[in-house]
DNA sequence: CGAAGTTTTGAGGACCTTCAAAAGTTGTGG
DNA sequence: CCACAACTTTTGAAGGTCCTCAAAACTTCG
Protein backbone atom coordinates (compact mmCIF):
# COMPACT_ATOMS: atom_id res chain seq x y z
CA UNK A 1 0.00 0.00 0.00
CA UNK A 2 3.07 2.41 0.86
CA UNK A 3 4.09 2.29 -2.93
CA UNK A 4 1.10 3.29 -4.25
CA UNK A 5 0.62 6.06 -1.80
CA UNK A 6 3.96 7.05 -2.37
CA UNK A 7 3.63 7.59 -6.22
CA UNK A 8 0.76 10.13 -5.38
CA UNK A 9 2.93 11.74 -2.87
CA UNK A 10 5.51 12.05 -6.06
CA UNK A 11 3.08 13.54 -8.31
CA UNK A 12 2.63 16.42 -5.69
CA UNK A 13 6.34 16.67 -5.00
CA UNK A 14 6.40 16.98 -8.83
CA UNK A 15 4.15 19.55 -9.32
CA UNK A 16 5.58 21.97 -6.30
CA UNK A 17 9.14 21.55 -7.19
CA UNK A 18 8.25 22.64 -10.92
CA UNK A 19 7.81 25.92 -9.36
CA UNK A 20 9.86 25.59 -5.90
CA UNK A 21 13.19 23.27 -6.20
CA UNK A 22 13.74 21.76 -2.41
CA UNK A 23 16.81 20.72 -1.06
CA UNK A 24 17.19 16.96 -0.75
CA UNK A 25 16.62 16.68 2.69
CA UNK A 26 13.08 18.20 2.44
CA UNK A 27 12.23 16.19 -0.75
CA UNK A 28 13.09 13.46 1.88
CA UNK A 29 11.04 14.48 4.70
CA UNK A 30 7.71 15.40 2.18
CA UNK A 31 8.22 11.68 0.99
CA UNK A 32 7.52 10.68 4.23
CA UNK A 33 4.65 11.90 4.83
CA UNK A 34 1.94 9.95 6.72
CA UNK A 35 -0.76 9.63 4.15
CA UNK A 36 -4.04 7.99 3.96
CA UNK A 37 -5.64 7.73 0.62
CA UNK A 38 -9.93 8.41 0.36
CA UNK A 39 -12.07 7.87 -2.52
CA UNK A 40 -15.30 10.17 -3.21
CA UNK A 41 -17.89 9.85 -5.60
CA UNK A 42 -19.34 12.47 -7.99
CA UNK A 43 -21.58 15.16 -6.31
CA UNK A 44 -20.26 13.89 -2.57
CA UNK A 45 -18.69 16.74 -0.18
CA UNK A 46 -15.58 15.70 1.44
CA UNK A 47 -15.68 18.99 3.79
CA UNK A 48 -18.57 21.06 4.79
CA UNK A 49 -19.00 24.95 5.68
CA UNK A 50 -18.52 24.87 9.76
CA UNK A 51 -16.56 21.66 9.82
CA UNK A 52 -13.17 21.49 12.78
CA UNK A 53 -10.32 21.38 9.78
CA UNK A 54 -7.71 18.53 10.95
CA UNK A 55 -6.71 17.37 7.91
CA UNK A 56 -4.77 18.97 4.18
CA UNK A 57 -5.68 17.10 0.87
CA UNK A 58 -3.45 16.16 -1.42
CA UNK A 59 -5.99 15.92 -4.90
CA UNK A 60 -4.52 12.96 -6.43
CA UNK A 61 -7.01 12.54 -9.48
CA UNK A 62 -10.52 14.35 -10.07
CA UNK A 63 -12.10 17.70 -10.08
CA UNK A 64 -12.92 19.33 -6.77
CA UNK A 65 -14.88 22.55 -6.13
CA UNK A 66 -14.62 24.80 -2.89
CA UNK A 67 -17.60 26.51 -2.20
CA UNK A 68 -19.66 28.64 0.36
CA UNK A 69 -23.28 28.57 1.16
CA UNK A 70 -26.02 31.56 2.04
CA UNK A 71 -28.84 30.82 4.61
CA UNK A 72 -31.11 31.43 2.01
CA UNK A 73 -29.65 28.19 -0.29
CA UNK A 74 -27.92 30.27 -2.72
CA UNK A 75 -24.13 28.90 -3.01
CA UNK A 76 -20.74 30.22 -4.59
CA UNK A 77 -18.13 28.35 -6.20
CA UNK A 78 -15.18 30.46 -5.41
CA UNK A 79 -12.29 27.86 -6.94
CA UNK A 80 -11.94 24.72 -9.51
CA UNK A 81 -9.49 22.27 -8.16
CA UNK A 82 -7.72 19.40 -10.33
CA UNK A 83 -5.03 16.55 -10.04
CA UNK A 84 -1.94 17.11 -7.76
CA UNK A 85 -3.47 20.83 -6.13
CA UNK A 86 -3.03 20.57 -2.36
CA UNK A 87 -6.48 22.04 -1.12
CA UNK A 88 -7.25 23.13 2.54
CA UNK A 89 -3.75 24.09 2.83
CA UNK A 90 -5.46 26.34 5.02
CA UNK A 91 -6.92 23.79 7.26
CA UNK A 92 -3.17 23.37 8.32
CA UNK A 93 -3.35 27.03 10.13
CA UNK A 94 -7.24 27.84 10.22
CA UNK A 95 -9.25 25.61 13.06
CA UNK A 96 -12.39 25.96 11.36
CA UNK A 97 -13.30 25.58 7.43
CA UNK A 98 -14.87 27.99 6.31
CA UNK A 99 -15.69 26.72 2.93
CA UNK A 100 -17.08 23.34 1.59
CA UNK A 101 -15.13 21.01 -0.65
CA UNK A 102 -17.04 18.72 -3.71
CA UNK A 103 -15.96 16.19 -6.02
CA UNK A 104 -17.74 16.37 -9.24
CA UNK A 105 -16.17 13.69 -10.61
CA UNK A 106 -15.16 10.13 -8.76
CA UNK A 107 -11.86 11.68 -7.08
CA UNK A 108 -9.27 10.62 -5.26
CA UNK A 109 -7.02 12.49 -2.47
CA UNK A 110 -4.39 11.78 -0.05
CA UNK A 111 -5.38 13.11 3.30
CA UNK A 112 -2.62 14.46 5.95
CA UNK A 113 -2.71 15.08 9.24
CA UNK A 114 -2.52 19.30 9.89
CA UNK A 115 0.32 18.58 12.71
CA UNK A 116 2.82 17.16 10.12
CA UNK A 117 2.46 19.63 7.45
CA UNK A 118 2.55 22.73 10.44
CA UNK A 119 5.75 20.38 11.68
CA UNK A 120 6.79 20.29 8.13
CA UNK A 121 6.62 23.71 7.08
CA UNK A 122 8.72 24.76 10.30
CA UNK A 123 11.54 21.58 10.43
CA UNK A 124 12.16 22.49 6.17
CA UNK A 125 12.01 26.66 5.50
CA UNK A 126 11.92 25.73 1.79
CA UNK A 127 8.72 23.35 2.46
CA UNK A 128 7.27 26.23 4.26
CA UNK A 129 8.07 28.74 1.81
CA UNK A 130 6.81 26.85 -0.85
CA UNK A 131 3.28 26.21 1.08
CA UNK A 132 3.33 29.78 1.77
CA UNK A 133 3.49 30.73 -2.34
CA UNK A 134 0.52 27.97 -2.80
CA UNK A 135 -1.48 29.97 -0.29
CA UNK A 136 -0.33 33.36 -2.04
CA UNK A 137 -1.32 32.24 -5.73
CA UNK A 138 -4.74 31.04 -3.95
CA UNK A 139 -5.48 34.06 -3.07
CA UNK A 140 -4.77 35.91 -6.12
CA UNK A 141 -6.93 33.83 -8.04
CA UNK A 142 -9.53 34.94 -6.14
CA UNK A 143 -8.52 38.46 -6.57
CA UNK A 144 -9.19 37.63 -10.29
CA UNK A 145 -12.80 35.99 -9.62
CA UNK A 146 -13.75 39.23 -7.46
CA UNK A 147 -12.92 40.98 -10.64
CA UNK A 148 -14.34 38.08 -13.13
CA UNK A 149 -17.63 38.25 -11.29
CA UNK A 150 -18.09 42.16 -10.25
CA UNK A 151 -16.82 43.62 -13.15
CA UNK A 152 -17.18 41.48 -16.70
CA UNK A 153 -20.24 40.64 -18.27
CA UNK A 154 -21.70 37.05 -18.44
CA UNK A 155 -19.98 35.92 -21.67
CA UNK A 156 -16.57 36.84 -20.89
CA UNK A 157 -17.17 35.88 -17.33
CA UNK A 158 -17.89 32.20 -19.02
CA UNK A 159 -15.02 32.24 -21.01
CA UNK A 160 -12.40 33.62 -18.83
CA UNK A 161 -13.39 31.01 -16.27
CA UNK A 162 -13.25 28.37 -19.21
CA UNK A 163 -9.70 29.67 -20.47
CA UNK A 164 -8.72 29.19 -16.45
CA UNK A 165 -9.75 25.40 -16.56
CA UNK A 166 -7.67 25.07 -19.73
CA UNK A 167 -4.92 26.87 -19.05
CA UNK A 168 -4.50 24.94 -15.51
CA UNK A 169 -5.54 21.47 -17.16
CA UNK A 170 -2.79 21.86 -19.44
CA UNK A 171 -0.22 23.15 -16.63
CA UNK A 172 -1.39 19.93 -14.29
CA UNK A 173 -0.12 17.95 -17.66
CA UNK A 174 -3.51 16.36 -18.02
CA UNK A 175 -4.47 17.54 -21.33
CA UNK A 176 -4.02 20.35 -23.86
CA UNK A 177 -4.87 23.90 -23.02
CA UNK A 178 -6.82 24.24 -26.82
CA UNK A 179 -8.58 20.39 -26.05
CA UNK A 180 -9.75 19.50 -22.64
CA UNK A 181 -11.88 17.69 -20.60
CA UNK A 182 -14.44 20.03 -18.58
CA UNK A 183 -16.88 17.74 -16.44
CA UNK A 184 -18.47 20.75 -14.76
CA UNK A 185 -22.46 21.24 -14.84
CA UNK A 186 -23.45 24.58 -16.09
CA UNK A 187 -25.47 24.82 -13.14
CA UNK A 188 -22.22 24.53 -11.39
CA UNK A 189 -20.52 27.09 -13.79
CA UNK A 190 -23.40 29.28 -13.08
CA UNK A 191 -22.64 29.00 -8.91
CA UNK A 192 -19.48 29.69 -9.92
CA UNK A 193 -19.74 32.27 -11.88
CA UNK A 194 -22.75 34.28 -10.08
CA UNK A 195 -25.28 33.54 -12.83
CA UNK A 196 -28.13 31.60 -13.41
CA UNK A 197 -28.34 27.99 -15.09
CA UNK A 198 -30.49 29.39 -17.79
CA UNK A 199 -28.09 32.56 -18.40
CA UNK A 200 -25.16 30.03 -18.51
CA UNK A 201 -26.58 28.18 -21.13
CA UNK A 202 -27.41 31.15 -23.50
CA UNK A 203 -23.86 32.59 -22.96
CA UNK A 204 -22.65 28.89 -24.27
CA UNK A 205 -24.69 28.82 -26.94
CA UNK A 206 -23.24 32.52 -28.21
CA UNK A 207 -19.66 31.77 -27.49
CA UNK A 208 -20.31 28.63 -29.90
CA UNK A 209 -22.25 31.00 -32.45
CA UNK A 210 -19.24 33.24 -32.39
CA UNK A 211 -16.96 30.43 -33.09
CA UNK A 212 -14.98 31.17 -29.96
CA UNK A 213 -15.70 27.48 -28.22
CA UNK A 214 -16.65 23.91 -29.02
CA UNK A 215 -17.48 21.24 -26.39
CA UNK A 216 -18.36 17.49 -27.73
CA UNK A 217 -19.56 15.54 -24.64
CA UNK A 218 -17.92 17.01 -21.55
CA UNK A 219 -14.88 18.09 -23.82
CA UNK A 220 -14.59 21.97 -24.93
CA UNK A 221 -12.28 23.02 -27.66
CA UNK A 222 -10.84 26.18 -28.11
CA UNK A 223 -10.04 26.75 -31.54
CA UNK A 224 -7.90 30.17 -31.51
CA UNK A 225 -6.80 30.76 -27.94
CA UNK A 226 -5.40 34.30 -28.39
CA UNK A 227 -8.80 35.24 -29.69
CA UNK A 228 -10.73 34.21 -26.96
CA UNK A 229 -8.07 35.28 -24.12
CA UNK A 230 -8.57 38.41 -25.82
CA UNK A 231 -12.15 38.69 -25.93
CA UNK A 232 -11.94 37.95 -22.28
CA UNK A 233 -9.10 39.70 -21.32
CA UNK A 234 -7.57 36.74 -19.94
CA UNK A 235 -3.62 37.07 -18.89
CA UNK A 236 -2.40 33.98 -16.88
CA UNK A 237 -0.68 36.04 -14.86
CA UNK A 238 -2.96 36.09 -12.09
CA UNK A 239 -2.05 32.12 -11.57
CA UNK A 240 1.97 32.93 -11.13
CA UNK A 241 3.30 30.60 -13.32
CA UNK A 242 6.50 32.18 -13.34
CA UNK A 243 6.48 30.68 -9.62
CA UNK A 244 8.00 32.79 -6.13
CA UNK A 245 11.24 34.89 -6.00
CA UNK A 246 14.39 32.79 -5.31
CA UNK A 247 16.55 34.41 -1.96
CA UNK A 248 19.47 34.91 -3.02
CA UNK A 249 23.05 33.31 -2.17
CA UNK A 250 23.84 35.77 0.55
CA UNK A 251 22.06 34.42 3.42
CA UNK A 252 24.95 35.61 6.19
CA UNK A 253 23.68 38.98 6.63
CA UNK A 254 21.31 38.34 9.20
CA UNK A 255 20.14 41.00 11.51
CA UNK A 256 20.51 44.59 12.35
CA UNK A 257 20.45 44.06 15.90
CA UNK B 1 14.10 58.94 13.49
CA UNK B 2 14.54 55.63 14.76
CA UNK B 3 12.49 55.79 17.30
CA UNK B 4 9.28 56.74 15.85
CA UNK B 5 9.90 54.28 13.07
CA UNK B 6 9.91 51.91 16.09
CA UNK B 7 6.48 53.09 17.61
CA UNK B 8 5.22 51.97 14.28
CA UNK B 9 5.99 48.90 13.66
CA UNK B 10 5.09 48.03 17.04
CA UNK B 11 2.16 48.48 16.23
CA UNK B 12 2.27 46.09 13.25
CA UNK B 13 3.81 43.70 16.08
CA UNK B 14 0.87 44.10 18.60
CA UNK B 15 -1.65 43.52 16.32
CA UNK B 16 0.16 40.13 14.85
CA UNK B 17 0.62 39.17 18.72
CA UNK B 18 -3.12 39.73 19.43
CA UNK B 19 -3.24 36.62 17.15
CA UNK B 20 0.01 34.86 17.58
CA UNK B 21 2.66 35.41 20.70
CA UNK B 22 6.03 35.25 19.11
CA UNK B 23 8.91 33.97 20.78
CA UNK B 24 11.27 37.00 22.34
CA UNK B 25 14.00 36.37 19.79
CA UNK B 26 11.64 36.39 16.89
CA UNK B 27 10.20 39.50 18.51
CA UNK B 28 13.25 40.88 18.62
CA UNK B 29 14.15 40.68 15.26
CA UNK B 30 11.01 41.85 13.84
CA UNK B 31 11.45 44.90 16.09
CA UNK B 32 15.10 45.38 14.41
CA UNK B 33 13.76 45.11 11.35
CA UNK B 34 15.29 48.05 8.57
CA UNK B 35 12.55 50.01 7.55
CA UNK B 36 11.12 53.65 5.52
CA UNK B 37 8.64 55.43 6.18
CA UNK B 38 6.35 56.94 3.37
CA UNK B 39 3.30 59.05 2.71
CA UNK B 40 1.30 59.27 0.50
CA UNK B 41 -1.98 61.79 -0.15
CA UNK B 42 -5.81 60.93 -1.04
CA UNK B 43 -6.39 59.13 -3.91
CA UNK B 44 -2.34 58.43 -4.56
CA UNK B 45 -1.08 55.09 -5.97
CA UNK B 46 1.28 53.58 -4.14
CA UNK B 47 1.77 50.32 -6.56
CA UNK B 48 0.57 49.83 -9.76
CA UNK B 49 -0.72 46.84 -11.15
CA UNK B 50 2.78 45.24 -13.39
CA UNK B 51 5.10 47.16 -11.36
CA UNK B 52 7.80 44.50 -10.12
CA UNK B 53 7.75 44.20 -6.66
CA UNK B 54 10.29 45.23 -3.81
CA UNK B 55 8.75 46.00 -0.87
CA UNK B 56 6.27 44.70 2.20
CA UNK B 57 4.28 47.53 3.31
CA UNK B 58 2.85 48.07 6.62
CA UNK B 59 0.02 50.58 6.98
CA UNK B 60 0.34 52.77 9.85
CA UNK B 61 -2.20 55.08 9.38
CA UNK B 62 -4.79 55.49 6.93
CA UNK B 63 -7.04 53.52 4.35
CA UNK B 64 -5.73 51.90 1.12
CA UNK B 65 -7.56 49.67 -0.82
CA UNK B 66 -6.22 47.19 -3.48
CA UNK B 67 -7.55 46.99 -6.93
CA UNK B 68 -7.61 45.40 -10.26
CA UNK B 69 -8.17 47.04 -13.43
CA UNK B 70 -9.60 45.53 -16.97
CA UNK B 71 -8.22 46.83 -20.63
CA UNK B 72 -11.84 48.89 -20.86
CA UNK B 73 -11.29 50.88 -17.96
CA UNK B 74 -13.85 48.93 -15.47
CA UNK B 75 -11.60 48.74 -12.03
CA UNK B 76 -12.41 46.01 -9.45
CA UNK B 77 -11.52 47.01 -5.53
CA UNK B 78 -10.17 43.69 -4.11
CA UNK B 79 -9.54 44.88 -0.61
CA UNK B 80 -9.86 47.39 1.69
CA UNK B 81 -7.05 47.72 4.56
CA UNK B 82 -6.65 49.79 8.03
CA UNK B 83 -4.25 51.06 10.37
CA UNK B 84 -1.91 48.34 11.14
CA UNK B 85 -2.25 45.83 8.29
CA UNK B 86 0.58 44.35 6.46
CA UNK B 87 -0.48 44.99 2.97
CA UNK B 88 1.41 42.84 0.01
CA UNK B 89 2.85 40.49 1.83
CA UNK B 90 2.52 38.81 -1.44
CA UNK B 91 5.32 40.65 -2.76
CA UNK B 92 8.05 38.50 -0.82
CA UNK B 93 7.45 35.54 -2.84
CA UNK B 94 5.23 37.39 -5.95
CA UNK B 95 7.60 38.88 -8.29
CA UNK B 96 5.36 40.89 -9.97
CA UNK B 97 2.34 43.03 -8.74
CA UNK B 98 -1.02 41.71 -10.40
CA UNK B 99 -2.94 44.83 -8.46
CA UNK B 100 -2.43 48.65 -7.45
CA UNK B 101 -2.72 50.03 -4.04
CA UNK B 102 -4.60 53.36 -3.48
CA UNK B 103 -4.69 55.32 -1.05
CA UNK B 104 -7.92 56.96 0.29
CA UNK B 105 -6.74 59.54 2.62
CA UNK B 106 -3.61 60.76 3.54
CA UNK B 107 -1.88 57.68 4.60
CA UNK B 108 1.14 56.73 5.83
CA UNK B 109 3.50 53.27 5.57
CA UNK B 110 6.25 51.77 6.66
CA UNK B 111 8.03 50.32 3.78
CA UNK B 112 10.09 46.63 4.15
CA UNK B 113 12.40 44.81 1.64
CA UNK B 114 11.20 42.05 0.34
CA UNK B 115 14.19 40.08 1.18
CA UNK B 116 14.37 41.04 5.15
CA UNK B 117 10.73 39.82 5.24
CA UNK B 118 11.82 36.43 3.48
CA UNK B 119 14.66 36.01 5.88
CA UNK B 120 12.48 37.04 8.88
CA UNK B 121 10.59 33.87 7.87
CA UNK B 122 13.20 31.56 7.47
CA UNK B 123 15.15 32.51 10.14
CA UNK B 124 11.95 32.56 12.68
CA UNK B 125 9.61 29.59 12.27
CA UNK B 126 6.94 31.16 14.68
CA UNK B 127 6.99 34.60 12.49
CA UNK B 128 6.84 32.61 9.23
CA UNK B 129 3.47 30.93 10.37
CA UNK B 130 2.40 34.21 11.23
CA UNK B 131 3.01 35.64 7.76
CA UNK B 132 1.47 32.49 6.56
CA UNK B 133 -1.44 32.98 8.67
CA UNK B 134 -2.04 36.24 7.47
CA UNK B 135 -1.81 35.21 4.13
CA UNK B 136 -4.42 32.83 4.74
CA UNK B 137 -7.26 34.93 6.31
CA UNK B 138 -6.58 37.20 3.56
CA UNK B 139 -7.48 34.39 1.16
CA UNK B 140 -10.78 33.69 3.14
CA UNK B 141 -11.76 37.53 2.83
CA UNK B 142 -11.66 37.47 -0.64
CA UNK B 143 -13.86 34.29 -0.63
CA UNK B 144 -16.09 36.17 1.03
CA UNK B 145 -16.15 38.72 -1.31
CA UNK B 146 -16.58 36.39 -3.89
CA UNK B 147 -19.86 35.30 -2.28
CA UNK B 148 -20.81 38.52 -1.71
CA UNK B 149 -20.73 39.61 -4.85
CA UNK B 150 -21.51 36.75 -6.74
CA UNK B 151 -24.30 35.71 -4.86
CA UNK B 152 -25.87 38.93 -2.60
CA UNK B 153 -28.54 41.41 -3.69
CA UNK B 154 -27.33 44.64 -3.91
CA UNK B 155 -28.28 46.11 -0.54
CA UNK B 156 -27.29 42.78 1.39
CA UNK B 157 -24.07 43.46 -0.62
CA UNK B 158 -23.63 46.76 0.30
CA UNK B 159 -24.50 46.21 4.37
CA UNK B 160 -21.92 43.25 3.65
CA UNK B 161 -19.45 45.83 3.29
CA UNK B 162 -20.21 48.04 5.68
CA UNK B 163 -20.38 45.70 8.31
CA UNK B 164 -16.98 44.46 7.61
CA UNK B 165 -15.49 47.57 7.64
CA UNK B 166 -16.71 48.61 10.65
CA UNK B 167 -15.66 45.07 12.47
CA UNK B 168 -11.64 46.05 11.19
CA UNK B 169 -12.13 49.47 12.53
CA UNK B 170 -13.08 47.97 16.12
CA UNK B 171 -10.34 44.79 15.78
CA UNK B 172 -7.63 47.19 14.94
CA UNK B 173 -8.64 49.80 17.81
CA UNK B 174 -9.45 52.73 16.01
CA UNK B 175 -12.99 52.97 16.43
CA UNK B 176 -16.26 51.08 17.47
CA UNK B 177 -18.09 48.94 15.16
CA UNK B 178 -21.39 50.51 15.45
CA UNK B 179 -20.11 53.66 15.01
CA UNK B 180 -17.00 54.43 12.46
CA UNK B 181 -15.17 56.64 10.03
CA UNK B 182 -15.51 55.53 6.69
CA UNK B 183 -13.97 57.69 4.61
CA UNK B 184 -14.63 55.71 1.11
CA UNK B 185 -16.80 57.68 -1.48
CA UNK B 186 -19.85 55.59 -3.07
CA UNK B 187 -18.04 55.29 -5.99
CA UNK B 188 -15.30 53.41 -4.75
CA UNK B 189 -17.79 51.68 -2.74
CA UNK B 190 -19.64 50.80 -6.33
CA UNK B 191 -15.88 49.53 -7.35
CA UNK B 192 -15.52 47.20 -4.17
CA UNK B 193 -19.04 46.01 -5.05
CA UNK B 194 -19.50 45.04 -8.24
CA UNK B 195 -21.90 47.85 -9.07
CA UNK B 196 -22.81 51.68 -10.47
CA UNK B 197 -22.12 54.46 -8.15
CA UNK B 198 -26.24 55.20 -8.50
CA UNK B 199 -26.83 51.65 -7.56
CA UNK B 200 -25.06 51.71 -4.25
CA UNK B 201 -26.66 55.52 -3.57
CA UNK B 202 -29.95 54.15 -4.01
CA UNK B 203 -29.27 51.11 -1.92
CA UNK B 204 -27.20 53.46 1.11
CA UNK B 205 -30.69 55.67 1.08
CA UNK B 206 -32.83 52.35 1.61
CA UNK B 207 -30.84 50.88 4.64
CA UNK B 208 -31.15 54.35 5.75
CA UNK B 209 -34.81 54.49 5.31
CA UNK B 210 -35.30 51.05 6.69
CA UNK B 211 -33.38 52.31 9.84
CA UNK B 212 -29.89 49.79 9.67
CA UNK B 213 -27.93 53.07 9.49
CA UNK B 214 -26.90 56.44 10.06
CA UNK B 215 -24.67 58.36 7.93
CA UNK B 216 -23.33 61.52 9.39
CA UNK B 217 -20.27 63.10 7.47
CA UNK B 218 -17.61 60.34 6.66
CA UNK B 219 -18.89 58.81 9.16
CA UNK B 220 -21.53 55.31 10.03
CA UNK B 221 -23.62 54.37 12.61
CA UNK B 222 -25.33 51.24 13.36
CA UNK B 223 -28.33 51.24 15.06
CA UNK B 224 -28.82 47.61 15.67
CA UNK B 225 -25.69 45.53 14.53
CA UNK B 226 -27.58 42.28 15.10
CA UNK B 227 -30.40 43.50 12.69
CA UNK B 228 -28.07 44.46 9.88
CA UNK B 229 -25.83 41.46 10.50
CA UNK B 230 -28.77 39.38 10.01
CA UNK B 231 -30.30 40.66 7.43
CA UNK B 232 -26.75 41.29 5.77
CA UNK B 233 -25.90 37.16 6.80
CA UNK B 234 -22.53 38.78 7.75
CA UNK B 235 -20.43 36.32 10.30
CA UNK B 236 -16.91 37.08 11.05
CA UNK B 237 -16.05 33.93 11.25
CA UNK B 238 -14.24 34.34 7.35
CA UNK B 239 -11.97 37.13 8.97
CA UNK B 240 -10.88 33.78 11.61
CA UNK B 241 -10.57 36.28 14.63
CA UNK B 242 -9.70 33.06 16.86
CA UNK B 243 -6.23 33.27 15.59
CA UNK B 244 -4.53 30.42 14.43
CA UNK B 245 -3.97 26.66 15.72
CA UNK B 246 -1.38 26.78 18.09
CA UNK B 247 1.65 23.83 17.65
CA UNK B 248 1.23 21.11 20.42
CA UNK B 249 4.12 21.07 22.52
CA UNK B 250 5.55 17.82 21.28
CA UNK B 251 7.80 19.15 19.20
CA UNK B 252 10.01 15.81 19.04
CA UNK B 253 8.49 13.46 16.99
CA UNK B 254 9.85 13.90 13.65
CA UNK B 255 9.69 12.21 10.72
CA UNK B 256 8.75 8.74 9.74
CA UNK B 257 12.20 7.78 7.73
C1' DC C 1 -34.90 0.49 -21.44
C1' DG C 2 -36.32 3.41 -17.98
C1' DA C 3 -34.94 6.89 -14.58
C1' DA C 4 -32.36 10.61 -13.29
C1' DG C 5 -29.78 14.32 -14.49
C1' DT C 6 -28.44 17.97 -17.87
C1' DT C 7 -29.15 21.10 -21.58
C1' DT C 8 -32.20 23.82 -24.20
C1' DT C 9 -36.28 26.79 -25.26
C1' DG C 10 -39.77 30.46 -24.37
C1' DA C 11 -42.03 34.34 -22.21
C1' DG C 12 -42.38 37.86 -18.86
C1' DG C 13 -40.45 40.59 -15.28
C1' DA C 14 -37.04 42.43 -11.86
C1' DC C 15 -32.84 44.39 -10.83
C1' DC C 16 -29.40 47.10 -11.99
C1' DT C 17 -27.35 50.18 -15.59
C1' DT C 18 -26.81 54.23 -18.48
C1' DC C 19 -27.01 58.92 -19.29
C1' DA C 20 -27.77 63.45 -17.80
C1' DA C 21 -28.24 67.05 -14.71
C1' DA C 22 -29.19 69.25 -10.16
C1' DA C 23 -28.14 69.75 -5.35
C1' DG C 24 -25.08 69.42 -1.72
C1' DT C 25 -20.38 69.16 0.35
C1' DT C 26 -15.43 69.85 0.80
C1' DG C 27 -11.34 72.20 0.19
C1' DT C 28 -8.54 76.20 -1.34
C1' DG C 29 -6.88 80.73 -2.25
C1' DG C 30 -7.63 85.49 -2.38
C1' DC D 1 -13.97 84.54 5.90
C1' DC D 2 -16.03 84.26 1.79
C1' DA D 3 -16.08 82.78 -3.08
C1' DC D 4 -15.21 79.53 -6.19
C1' DA D 5 -13.82 75.18 -8.11
C1' DA D 6 -13.80 70.38 -7.65
C1' DC D 7 -15.78 66.59 -5.97
C1' DT D 8 -19.60 63.80 -4.08
C1' DT D 9 -24.29 62.69 -3.49
C1' DT D 10 -28.84 62.70 -5.16
C1' DT D 11 -32.72 62.59 -8.53
C1' DG D 12 -35.19 61.14 -12.81
C1' DA D 13 -36.28 58.44 -16.80
C1' DA D 14 -35.48 54.83 -20.07
C1' DG D 15 -33.40 50.57 -21.31
C1' DG D 16 -30.74 46.25 -21.18
C1' DT D 17 -28.88 42.35 -18.95
C1' DC D 18 -29.88 38.79 -16.37
C1' DC D 19 -33.48 36.31 -13.57
C1' DT D 20 -37.69 33.44 -12.67
C1' DC D 21 -40.66 29.93 -13.77
C1' DA D 22 -41.93 26.18 -16.44
C1' DA D 23 -41.62 22.61 -19.62
C1' DA D 24 -39.49 20.01 -23.48
C1' DA D 25 -35.49 17.68 -25.62
C1' DC D 26 -31.45 15.44 -24.96
C1' DT D 27 -27.81 12.65 -22.53
C1' DT D 28 -25.93 9.56 -19.18
C1' DC D 29 -26.10 5.68 -16.38
C1' DG D 30 -27.78 1.74 -13.92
Amino acid sequence: MQNSLDSGLSLALRKMERRTPLRPEARKAFMSLHVHRRTFDTQREMVREGDSNGHCLFLESGVVSMSKMLPNGGRQIVAFHVAGDLLGLGSALLLIADHSLRAHVPTAVLSIDDGDILRLAEDYPDIGRAFWFETLVDASIFREWNLNIGRRGARERLAHLVLEIGYKSEAAGLDQKENFACPITQADLADALGLTPVHVNRCMQWLRTEGFLETCGRRIVIPDWGALADFASFRPLYMHPEGPRVLTAERSIRSHA
